[in-house]
DNA sequence: TCAATCTTTCAAGAGATGTTGAGATATCGA
DNA sequence: TCGATATCTCAACATCTCTTGAAAGATTGA
């Protein structure tokens, strides 16, 4: 994950329709959900949901198939992962005790 | 963490200047840096890094302290934390390797 | 092939955001 | 107090982004 690439991705989930999108698909899982299902669940017109979905794909935090009629969806977990390894890279110089935290908000539901 | 503030949170990120700003403060830890230093690593004028280091502190991802003349800026960890634990929640529904990876980008540094 | 379903693309308007330079505010040493 | 240093605030402008509705593209079953 380079700088550029973060942005974009930063971009992507400061927006409520896609951060909506993104964690309905984390808590999706693999299997990910269709495009009219996941317009249907955050409010969004087909158009809107269209757009906003083509954005997450364009940053790389989703991943699309296509399956029959519909375009399944599902969250790209290695570029989310990545986004916080990003984020965080260097944070403890010498102080393990100040990103921590960040460690421990996540082992609780893995 | 609620979502208006992770979307806000997000939105700061979401911009170059910003961006290099939290990197930088992340690396530099809980001592901070000076507004002036922190504009002249990232290339602003006092202006520009004044308005970008103020949007992050609204957002909370950095917190300000004056010391003297100058005002020091510094990582707010543990909302740097609760945002990751927000984008990543309820991620594993029963596919703990699907999120592991990010909890793997984190521990090499701590 | 035809009609139905699902999704994407396009253009235009409204609104939000970043940059700039000038000036204001706060702190300190002489 | 005065001048110097460090930072912030403000307004105007240009640019980017989101929304909307209509139309086009892809896939399937009859």
């Amino acid at each position: 994950m380079d700088e550029s690439k973060a942005l974009q991705a930063f971009a992507a989930l400061s927006q409520a329709t896609r951060l909506q999108i993104v964690r309905l698909l984390v808590k999706a899982g693999p299997d990910g959900l269709a495009a009219g299902v996941i317009g249907e669940a955050v409010g969004a017109s087909s158009s809107k949901a269209s757009f906003h979905l083509s954005h997450l794909e364009q940053a790389g935090l989703i991943v699309s198939r296509r399956e029959a009629r519909s375009i399944i969806y599902s969250a790209a977990f290695p570029a989310l992962a990545g986004l916080v390894e990003f984020l965080m890279r260097d944070c403890c110089q010498g102080h393990p005790e100040v990103c921590n935290p960040a460690v421990a908000a996540l082992t609780p539901c893995c």
